[in-house]
DNA sequence: ATATATTATCGTAATATTGCAATGAAACAA
DNA sequence: TTGTTTCATTGCAATATTACGATAATATAT
């Protein structure tokens, strides 16, 4: 299989698990790390600042666009990409809801 | 490949996508927010809880337990989940950390 | 026009993930 | 003992993910 039976979850848990998917890679975290570190849009070098290759990149950069966490704008031959502020928020609304879950006072474990 | 080269990454950054890549399921997010939400252990009944089979349901509570997330008691014939708190906090202060990353004031994009 | 630099896409190989039927293991009941 | 219940494990098929070489696409420089 390898497919998820997204069908009989909720939208909630369908998104929660989305944006966690594309977490769920070190070279992707390392990525968005480094937007943020840079605190401005970074064009090029994310090649080398990694240890990846190029097409490697250039697919996970894909994925985390795809989800909108961030953006690329054309400059010249390069690319600048940068953290997309409104989605981070709003992918943070949502996992932060999640993982802030009230810890159950369980009396049996 | 299929296979993340974790060597490259630091201890963080492969920590923060193995918790996401668990995440990354919604059957496993559907378990946790039923953990939370039944609000004590719950024996049995995960099952029809979520509608997959009973080996899919049993592997995605090895993976959860596999990261100490949840842990299991044995209760006679059936076994007791919930949530592991201790572990449970640690997990969130290392994404929380990742999630609340300052959003940099880029001026470029 | 030709060359260079930067990023994207395609194609492919290796590995991982998902789901479930079949089966096993352990505790309990009659 | 025999049956029942509950959960774990095994084995397998289908699909997804990861990585990268080769190549395309685009913009700029000479």
């Amino acid at each position: 299989m390898g497919l998820a039976k997204t069908e009989m979850f909720t939208d909630e848990q369908n998104k929660i698990s989305l944006f966690a998917k594309v977490f769920g890679h070190p070279a992707r975290v390392a990525i968005l790390q480094h937007l943020f570190k840079i605190d401005a849009c970074i064009c090029g070098d994310l090649v080398n600042e990694i240890g990846l290759a190029q097409p490697t990149i250039s697919q996970h950069l894909k994925e985390l666009k795809n989800l909108g966490l961030i953006k690329g704008n054309v400059e010249g031959t390069s690319v600048c990409y940068c953290i997309d502020k409104d989605n981070w928020s709003s992918m943070k609304d949502i996992m932060l809801k999640f993982l802030n879950q009230d810890i159950p006072n369980t009396n049996c474990c």
